[in-house]
DNA sequence: ATGATAAGTGGAAACGTTTCCATTGGGAGG
DNA sequence: CCTCCCAATGGAAACGTTTCCACTTATCAT
């Protein structure tokens, strides 16, 4: 078997021009019960399969979809992008991934390189949706396009978690259950958008609340163990009780790395993440976090961008209300009234122990989207 | 800005023909320094960019890769396209991604597009190595690839770890903490050779050591919650004291349904994964596990195939015993010699209790690839 | 029988590149 | 001044498709 069969090869084995050939097996236009048998035959013998870079090249199409997110390494994308991958598979549609790293350039760079090859669409999490050069170029190409769980200013398409009032709700959980001195983990604070709109939704709730401004703790993804930056966060703001972090991920490692500083979560140190990655639930204590659905997210978002190709109908947009919910967990404790101080306890009780109380919430029934 | 311009726009607008165009934008061939100007302010105007569709077909090369993993909800899959995806990504080539669900005719249908877009190289985990439709595809058309993560047969190249070796170290494990009452919790036993050969070496050595052979429950990824499951398993086979799950995710979901079942781990019920997920060390009890390297096993395969499509030298495989190292945690505990039977203790004492002895292993300073 | 219609078919252009080859023009060496 | 050579350039073919158009043949109603 030398190179792979062209349709002429099929022309000529059939007996016919590429144009019969062509009709035959994409069933357009007429042709004869004998020249679609030989047609068939010749395929079969020569294995025959049509080149989509041929095709691309005619169709101007090419039955690919871009894909840029910042990273599958957070289980928070790698579920988006899944989901997404399998409503594009569904269509027929491939998908090129691209994984920035948060690195802007590596974004304008990949976006770029996706329109270069003509992708029919491109489903994306940008850095900064206010200041994307990628963004700018697939719009100014009006490209069909996406954006995920960025917030996308008005007009624009996004499928996205509402930030800023899903973090003035962990506020309120927070004053509800008496922590009064909070801090914010940024993951990534200045190449994430998302980071910096759930510190802004928060801390305008804490305002108004009367709560203490959270103080913000900012680290890069990449160093790994932040126990020490932890350590001394605690130690420059003691009266902290409560720490709601960025992202999942970030409370995750939080909630390690108290543990290693022998302080006590949900005792000492109340936890609420942001994502509801699985293993989330699956840890003890469980992880409070707000609750997202990537996959929903990441799957409509493809519909939105298959509707455009197709100029169907585009699916629904989620309410913005519906795009999240807060979900209890163990890592998160009401603050009794007379402790509100900072008189840390140092006892280390099993966390299923039955003397603490629950978490108040309210809003342990709200609806996924 | 109407259509995006082309190579002729180019060169009409420069006052010259497209060969002269071409050979100043890739320098390739001579050109008058007047007219590299004129070009170059003509591609500036015009914005011009290469259609790479356009260039594969004159090439018969896109630049691109296939990747075909099972899914990358699991971090292990999700790391190993990262890393594979960063190689790729600095030599110039985008990844086409499909995430196959363990389902075969998606694998083959898959693989089958990819070739049709005439991918320049493929890197795959496979079902079965041995039965692979898409995978006889790939070697009959030669086009480059490696496996990841399947142990290929003999002549195959593959970026693996070696299961049967690394399962039979689970094996061992266990035996040096007395558990000789083991079960083994396969998940998508039938469509995965990884999690066959790590029951397969697991047995194995288990019956070398004279230990109970190991009772089998196989579930399905997708059943969410296997509390039920794992209860009648527990109480079909009473006596076990030790289970080994094929991935990491199944031994989480394992810890948490035994939690559910007020079954007490490590006391009551020692546990061992198998990828060595990062959340694995984040949680409490820790997950003892094989620890491997997904990273570098993706970047590994990736190296291979660029090496392949370049000619250069490929990477050296790791060694065999190298693909591996057990990495100790909370989850598992030597059962004591008075208590090796079934007479399990009902208490639940804080896991970080200083009278909980440590598990025995020599094997903790094994090397990571 | 004749014309009109329709089905079946193949040639060729087009899609956007790269590259071979032929042509031009100028400079250097005789 | 004539050659010769080489740098610079453009035309055209090729890559693998789809599709327009024109052509042939058969069928049918008149």
């Amino acid at each position: 078997m030398g190179q792979a069969a062209t349709i002429k090869d099929v022309a000529q084995r059939a007996g016919c021009g590429v144009a019969t050939v062509s009709r035959v097996l994409n069933s357009t236009g007429p042709a004869s019960e004998k020249m679609r048998e030989k047609v068939f035959a010749a395929v079969k013998e020569l294995d025959f399969h049509f080149s989509e870079v041929g095709r691309s090249l005619q169709s101007s199409t090419t039955r690919t979809i871009g894909c840029v997110v910042p990273s599958i390494e957070n289980p928070v994308y790698a579920d988006a992008v899944q989901g997404a991958q399998e409503v594009f598979l569904d269509a027929g549609y491939q998908m090129l991934l691209v994984c920035t790293n948060y690195n802007a350039e590596m974004e304008t760079h990949a976006i770029r390189t996706l329109i270069a090859k003509q992708v029919d669409g491109i489903i994306l999490t940008v850095g900064d949706v206010h200041n994307s050069e990628g963004l700018n170029l697939i719009r100014s190409r009006q490209i069909p396009h996406s954006l995920m769980y960025n917030t996308a200013p008005e007009g624009q398409i996004s499928w996205a978690v509402d930030d800023h009032a899903a973090a003035a709700e962990v506020a309120d959980v927070f004053y509800e259950n008496n922590h009064i001195n909070t801090g914010f983990l940024g993951l990534n604070f200045f190449n994430s958008d998302r980071s910096r709109q759930r510190f802004e939704g928060f801390s305008e709730r804490c305002a108004y609340r009367q709560m203490t401004p959270p103080a913000l703790l900012e680290v890069q993804e990449d160093g790994n163990d932040f126990t020490p930056h932890l350590s001394s966060f605690l130690k420059q703001y003691p009266k902290i009780t409560g720490i709601f972090a960025s992202n999942d991920y970030g409370a995750l490692a939080a909630i390690r790395s108290a543990h290693q500083l022998s302080i006590d979560v949900p005792h000492d140190l109340s936890i609420i993440g942001f994502d509801g990655i699985k293993v989330g639930q699956m840890i003890e204590p469980t992880l409070a976090t707000i609750a997202t659905a990537p996959r929903t997210l990441g799957a409509g978002a493809s519909q939105t961008i298959l509707s455009m190709i197709n100029g169907t109908k585009p699916p629904a947009l989620p309410c913005k209300d519906q795009t999240f919910s807060f979900r209890a967990g163990g890592s998160l404790m009401p603050l009794s009234a007379e402790s509100k101080d900072d008189e840390k306890v140092t006892a280390f009780p099993p966390s299923n122990d039955p003397t603490h109380k629950k978490a108040n919430s309210k809003r342990r029934d709200h609806n996924e989207i």
